[in-house]
DNA sequence: ATTTGCAGAGTGAATACTCACTAACTTATT
DNA sequence: AATAAGTTAGTGAGTATTCACTCTGCAAAT
């Protein structure tokens, strides 16, 4: 039986989304995303096994996107530099339009509740640095970025500001424009990553 | 009243520390407490006034330790390259020993909690970012580092960058030396942030 | 004599999840 | 065309468990 995600289920996942942004990872509960999907609890558990599935369906979700669109801009005919502010742009505009899956990104606590949860957000994470990675070299070897470390570290400190500059988005309850400042603070990594 | 902090409340926040790290927050409940400290539910009420106010206790501890040791290295007579140095490595030092800590920095789900616990945590930053922002001046100004954005880019690179060199040890569950590693990391930024 | 520090047995509220059952719709058989 | 069988998506009332927290009582220290 091929196992495909039901338009129920993508509503589901969709309120479950609304629900950790606006209420946090203690307000995604069953009840809750059963009034929110304005049916009774126990309707839930005809579109998915328990709560987990729907945590692990809500990141495979997100992770799908960020590959397609992360794939796109690697194999684009642009160089290093141009790919790194495609990406980050990309991000940017993505969790403009969709917020709650911030919560997915930055929460630790998500990560406490299943082995299988906590494994699929560092295989996110794990990807989003290859992706990351592949440009930074790409960008040292066309001479464009600083070669006096390892690639590695070139990501680190693009993913840190990346997601620092997000979790400052939540904190202050999403008040800012997040592609104007975000992208500004990572122009401003990319002219200390240029040599 | 005087709000004096008992030996018995101490052991309790270092207890509850232990679980923080070992359980992650939902391992932080009054039952796990209690059976940590040897004693039942209820005895714990005769040091706290609830749940809350062990939390809170806790991050005021952290927030101390970090102004004791961040004003220490701000007042001593270096340049703004030392005491950047110096400060990570005081850092990396402190969590090494203290890692139960990393949860109220890293973690996101404290923050849904309470209101209280919330903004204890929001000043604990801002005051981490005040102390960074200040020795970046500095080293703008003595022509040590890079002039050619605001300082607050500046630390918002390195706290990034630092919040995901604990991020990373975490996940890792504490597997590697984070005062190398983390050294390592923050002493390459910092070649980037020279001018 | 009062306070301190605890135990034990409880509380109501919330949690994820299960159960038996039903109404509406689709498909197959006659 | 009419009936029978099966599927889908829902309800409402329950389950056991866990949560932070309270009440009463008791022994030891002050």
């Amino acid at each position: 039986m091929v196992d495909t995600t039901s338009k129920r289920q993508q509503e589901i996942i969709e309120s479950a989304g609304k629900l950790l942004m606006e209420k946090g990872i203690k307000g995604l509960t069953t009840k809750n995303l059963a009034h929110e999907m304005n049916f009774s609890e126990s309707a839930l558990y005809r579109h998915f096994k328990n709560k987990e599935d729907i945590v692990l369906l809500l990141i495979s979700f997100l992770s799908d996107n960020i590959n397609s669109r992360f794939n796109t801009i690697l194999n684009s005919e642009i160089n290093a530099e141009e790919k790194y502010l495609a990406l980050f742009k990309s991000q940017f505009q993505f969790f403009k339009t969709n917020p709650h899956f911030i919560v997915i990104v930055l929460s630790d606590g998500l990560m406490d509740n299943s082995e299988d949860i906590k494994n699929s957000i560092k295989k996110l994470i794990e990807t989003n640095f290859g992706a990351l990675k592949r440009i930074m070299i790409e960008g040292q070897e066309s001479n464009l970025f600083n070669q006096e470390m390892e690639a590695d570290s070139l990501v680190h400190f693009a993913m840190g500001s990346f997601r620092l500059q997000m979790l400052q988005w939540k904190i202050s309850n999403f008040s800012f424009d997040i592609e104007t400042q975000g992208l500004k603070t990572m122009t401003n990594l990319l002219t200390l990553l240029k040599k």
